[in-house]
Parts: structure tokens; C-alpha cells; sequence
DNA sequence: CATACATTCAACCAAACGGTTGAATATATT
DNA sequence: AATATATTCAACCGTTTGGTTGAATGTATG
């Protein structure tokens, strides 16, 4: 099964602050590893690092032209992400306990 | 900005195989630890830390009842999650790189 | 060629994660 | 009172994570 990890490597891309800063970054064009570093107050290594995990979860392509290497924002991985949720709440729904179920079932008796 | 963090527990918590089993098991009604436990391969106790990180996460609640304690999913982190998703979506879009851009424009004069 | 620049690689570190086992706590049951 | 059950707490362990610094690599530029 290869959508779940898939779904993995892009929630867990997703559930950090700098990484989502980054593709919001990324997402108004590309732009160089140093320019997307530049307003984090860390290392560019460190920086380096979180496009690594976004690369993985394909939420980023790089484009290397001689030394420098250009990074893109990719829709695909937050398509997919965003219809296993619709999916996933659709299913689970807003899914009543048994209690709440019974006194909802009540009160529609009663009119 | 209490936003944020509240989207990096949820956005956590889904991210991991298990504990979106435990979710997709109480969607379908309240159940206690050990009923959740079961079914899968590994100590109550690990199952116990999952269910805490579903709870810090507010995907789980928790109702004691002696010596048991009922789970129950609460749909509410999703569903932020769900519009959190939609909106940044929408405000990145399927946005093209300057090279894509360019080639579409070039197509759209061709016509 | 020498030097600056863009980026990664490598080693390290502390903290968090995901799991284990064993003990503790609290509640039921006999 | 003794025992069984439901659950957590505490300590431990190996791996991953998110950061650091310093060196290496590859590419421009004087």
C-alpha cells in the first residue's frame, strides 16, 4: 500500500511551521535555496535540510542550473492530502457517540 | 498565533498510520483503550501514548467512567484542518513556475 | 589561476518519537 | 480481604528530528 506513506511523508512535511513558510514562500514563484533560507533565523544547512523532506514528500522539485539550484512549490501531494481528508470526513462523518445519537433521536420524536 | 500549533498537533497526529486506525475505529462509535488496543500488534501501553498524542491533538476525547475510560472521536481538528487545506489551496494555487508560465503564454498566442 | 559563491556532506548534539517492560493506582468482583 | 481488571506512570532503548559547525564540492568570476 503506497498511499499511506505517501499521505505520511506529506502530513509530516506539512506539520511544521518552517516547511508550510516555505512553500508559502515558494508557492508566489521559484526562488534559490539561499533566497528561501534567508528570512528563517537559522542556518542555511538547517534549511537545507527541511527542502530535503519537502523534496521528499514532492512538495518541492529543484531545478539545478550550474551552481545554483532552483526549488518550485508542487501542487500534486496537497491535492491529495486535501481529498483523503474530504474522503476521510465524509466517512467518519461528524460521527455522534451513542449518547448524543440516542438524545438527537429524542428530540426528533418529539416534534 | 494559537493557530498554528493547534495545525502542527493535528497535522501530527494524522500523520501516522496507527493512530489514523485508531481514529477510523472510534469513528464508528466510542470504544475503551483496551477494545482499541486489540487489534493491533504492539503493547497496550504504546496504543496508551498514541491515544495521549490523538488527545493533546483534540481528535480524542476522553470519558472516565471507573476504572474504564471511553474514547471517542471529535471531528473538529479535521474539519480545521480540512478548511486550513482548502485555503491555502486556494491562495497558492496550482501555481506555475516562470518557465511553465512563459510556455502557456507563448501557446495562448499561438491560437 | 585564485578567489568568491551556492550548495551539500559529515559529524555531532539534544530532544522527541515509538516502542518495550515492570511497577503503581484505582476500581470491580469474589 | 483477596484477587482480577483497566489503565497509567516510570524508566529505558534505539531511531529520527531539527539544529549546529566545519569541511568538501562544484561553478562562476577577477
Amino acid at each position: 500500500m503506497p498511499i499511506p506513506q505517501t499521505l505520511d511523508r506529506t502530513l509530516t512535511a506539512l506539520a511544521d511551521p518552517t516547511r508550510r513558510a516555505i512553500l508559502q514562500r515558494l508557492s508566489s514563484g521559484e526562488a534559490r535555496v539561499t533566497e528561501v533560507a534567508r528570512p528563517f533565523g537559522m542556518s542555511l544547512n538547517a534549511v537545507s535540510k527541511h527542502i530535503l523532506v519537502l523534496e521528499r514528500a514532492k512538495l518541492v522539485k529543484r531545478r539545478r542550473v550550474g551552481r545554483e539550484h532552483f526549488l518550485s512549490y508542487r501542487s500534486e501531494p496537497l491535492d491529495a492530502a486535501a481529498k483523503w481528508i474530504a474522503e476521510t470526513r465524509n466517512f467518519w462523518g461528524t460521527r455522534l457517540d451513542a449518547l448524543e445519537q440516542l438524545l438527537r433521536e429524542e428530540d426528533a420524536a418529539k416534534r
